[in-house]
DNA sequence: GGTTTAGTTAACAATACGGTTTACCATCGT
DNA sequence: ACGATGGTAAACCGTATTGTTAACTAAACC
């Protein structure tokens, strides 16, 4: 039997609550085109430079995102791989939730 | 061009933060079985019962679980097409992230 | 060497989150 | 009618989140 108390996962913790914020989500769709540094990914953004930098540490943090300098730049790039933990994770839950349905399905098949 | 100021999306931020609680994921595990009702859902889970209704109202909040009353118990069940919505966005992300490869490669094969 | 450019760190404020305990309401059983 | 059961609401507390401004570090340029 599984578990129902929740187990360590702080990769999806980190993961999840990094997307559920808009101007995160927003960084990531901007970086999916590609490498940016963050004045330029900083721009369009009604916001400080210092919340930017924030937000890129979260990411950074729930391994969404890297930085690395390059002369007196950061460039930011994304790390999409990360994103597969959520998916697999919400990929689960269908998955168990389907064999249920399945379940029924027969169940149902039986009684006829 | 696709603006990068963050577009309300009021349901991806409730879906995301739902889900970046290990409580909440396990209450979903949990569900993804069938329903259950508020008292056998919070059982396994060494926190008090109003600690766990509020979850509950988080998760029914951003459209994961719907709550309804029978005789006096409340039944919890799963609404996993609301799951969906983050998928789609998470997809939609790796969709250009592939584009972006593919135009690389392109790239890369016209300079040869 | 001094100044500009790029970005982070520090300190602070307001609000949200996640838990507690107590009080409450509604339903079932006797 | 009354007590027990199932669950939520209210009030509260400590910590985390999200933003601000000011100060700082490091590379680039003249």
């Amino acid at each position: 039997m599984t578990l129902a108390t929740p187990l360590a996962e702080p990769d999806l913790d980190a993961l999840f609550s990094a997307l559920a914020n808009p101007t995160r989500r927003a960084i990531v769709h901007r970086l999916v085109h590609g490498e940016l540094q963050v004045n330029d990914l900083a721009a369009p953004f009604n916001m400080s430079l210092p919340a930017v930098s924030k937000h890129l540490t979260v990411l950074e943090d729930a391994g969404v995102i890297s930085r690395t300098r390059r002369g007196r730049a950061r460039f930011c790039s994304l790390h999409p791989r990360s994103l597969d933990e959520m998916t697999d994770w919400i990929a689960s839950c269908r998955a168990h939730w389907e064999n249920t349905l399945d379940a029924v399905a027969s169940y149902v098949e039986d009684e006829k």
